[in-house]
DNA sequence: TATTGTTATACTCTATAACTATA
DNA sequence: TATAGTTATAGAGTATAACAATA
């Protein structure tokens, strides 16, 4: 490397897309890290995650929710029923539909998953104090819930 | 849409990863909304907005501090020269690198561009107040610094 | 022997258009 | 006429390997 002062990153550390992309970024380096062996990426958890906690959802409610595109969730929920993570059964009252719902591997899976990715966030996290914490969560909840 | 109550997000919101990413998420939507005209994606604004601040710093300076990839770099910096926006010359002491710095017309649709990239993220994050935004970018910035 | 900048390439992520079955 | 799910495809974004020139 070049020999030289430190970059002056100025202006941008105080442009909040900036340095929310880059927290975010660090916080996902850390899940690959330690959440590999899951071989679930982070909006494949996040799916996963919603489908346990609302049996019965459906692709269109997940997709809205994570503002992910339909066609891109299909790939997701195919890989899920593949290997046996979530079955996906006729809606009640909508025949074009279908009711989400995890297996009993999808939800053992998910209950070892959630504890590790909390742990690999709070560790990604650990400059901040718990409240410290909560505040952060708190006003990025606000942020993106407009 | 299929009626149902809402979805449950439970656990989700209780991730620092998921909550950064859907913030830095619907401010990029904002920035797109706003700055489209500048032709300047979030990441080419971050770096020439580095270069504007740091005159004769290296390519390799500017991927290393903004977590951009050397190759992928070298698309954004072509592009700049090709608009007019940068110019690259020798480096003082290394001949493998060169200086990048601002032309006057790079520097004059910065002066334009930086103020509206501000606004944009303001604009994404009305509902905190001046406080508020000023304690989440300091929360954000200690945990990517680590 | 290591590093800067570069080319070529591949892989992932995200977005759009169009189709079917049903509402 | 609109919506749920799907297919196919295209575009961004990101990552790796290899190279010439220089350190």
């Amino acid at each position: 490397m070049v020999a030289g002062k430190a970059i002056d990153l100025g202006f941008l550390e105080a442009l909040p897309g900036y340095v929310a992309r880059r927290a975010a970024v660090r916080i996902f380096v850390e899940y690959a890290r330690t959440m590999g062996s899951f071989e679930l990426r982070p909006a494949e958890f996040a799916a996963l995650v919603l489908i346990g906690h609302n049996p019965g959802v459906t692709a269109r409610q997940l997709g809205t929710e994570l503002a992910i595109a339909p066609p891109n969730l299909v790939k997701f929920l195919r890989r899920f029923e593949e290997r046996d993570w979530i079955e996906r059964n006729p809606h009640p009252t909508d025949r074009r539909a279908r009711g989400l719902r995890l297996t009993a591997a999808g939800a053992a899976l998910l209950k070892r998953a959630e504890p590790a990715a909390l742990a690999s966030d709070r560790t990604a996290t650990a400059a901040l104090s718990d409240a410290e914490l909560a505040t952060l969560l708190d006003l990025l909840r606000r942020v993106y819930k407009g």
